[in-house]
DNA sequence: ATCTTTGTGATACAACTGTACCACAAAACG
DNA sequence: CGTTTTGTGGTACAGTTGTATCACAAAGAT
């Protein structure tokens, strides 16, 4: 993970990660066997690890968060803003497109856990709207396919340096408002209105 | 191009690409001189044919077009739906990755490209509120964010088979919807009153 | 006609790739 | 003890990569 989120998934190597790891060319046949399976082994990682941080993001929001904040915890989760998420981004990306040319890596990976998350997404908006949080007009499940849209566009303007991250968590914020404010008439003030 | 999009773009090779253009390696190298250019003249086509594919699409829409019905153009061309666009989105896509990491391909492409849309977007917001169309209320700046992402985070879970054209693109319409429904006081229905 | 430009073909080369094979060490197990 | 398992190091091999080089052809320019 290391060698491909520094040099690009594409010139991942055995004997790279072999130096990378200190090891010898030779061991990493032994574990691996084959390169298709090395860099299957490294999606199930990088899902595995990623999966491991947003559980514990989660957990540290306390007992009963409530859904806007979980909400922008998995937001917050999925920004690449340090290494390591900018590190997860990069590859998940890499590796979705390569599996859409090479039919060496499972591609069910991008439809299961994309699918997964939106479940989840869209419970937790059940929830939101139940406690009030959100509006109970919304439709749950077109709600949830949006954010998860909006979340991983939002992620790829940043990581790609268009976006920076403050930007993109006010624009999440921004829509986030919009599910929660109430149907109001208020009157559309304009900015010349002070200074 | 060809070769990219049938084999992915880090297994572009001279022979490769000598081979689908029915020419020999010399004449790569020499129209090219070498590979790193040969890839960031494939990246300069890719921007040229979209962004011509986008004006051809614009251009059907007739005279003066309506704000919505422009934005939703917009979406349908991102949508990889045909070859041609699951092509440019997978390139696309495999270009921004590579540009992290390989120096040689220029980042600056995945700034400005994505800037002009979204400032194109933002005036067609600020159209669409002048003419009634959308809300008074909104902030382009924010709102042609919010799109921008959507329509790249939609068009990224079409093209890897998370989800349909056809619900991508209820999901932005619904979106839409809500960018020109003026703040009303519906009573909220819910789905158990037929059936 | 001569020279220059433009373009093509063939091939050589060093570097790198994934894979396979062989010998050997250390531990586990009977 | 011996034998099997588990793991490591070294290396060889065939194939592919980008790049460089040499010869040569066709066209244009003077």
């Amino acid at each position: 993970m290391r060698v491909a989120a520094r040099e690009g998934l594409h010139s991942v190597s055995l004997r790279g990660v072999a130096a990378e790891a200190g090891i010898s060319l030779r061991s990493i046949q032994y574990f691996f066997e084959t390169k298709a399976r090395l860099m299957q082994s490294g999606l199930d990682a990088l899902e595995t690890i990623s999966n491991e941080r947003l559980s514990a993001r989660l957990r540290a929001l306390g007992p009963s968060p409530g859904a806007r904040a979980t909400l922008e915890t998995y937001f917050a989760v999925a920004l690449p803003t340090d290494h390591e998420s900018r590190q997860f981004h990069l590859l998940w990306t890499s590796y979705a497109m390569l599996a859409l040319t090479d039919p060496e890596v499972s591609a069910r990976t991008f439809v299961d856990g994309p699918n997964r998350q939106q479940k989840r997404i869209a419970s937790l908006l059940e929830k939101g709207k139940s406690e009030g949080e959100f509006r109970r007009a919304l439709n749950s499940e077109t709600e949830a396919t949006i954010l998860i849209s909006l979340i991983h566009g939002l992620g790829t303007a940043v990581l790609v340096g268009q976006r920076t991250a403050e930007s993109a968590f006010a624009s999440f914020g921004h829509y986030l408002d919009r599910l929660s404010q109430q149907t109001s008439l208020e009157p559309d003030r304009d900015q010349h209105s002070s200074a």
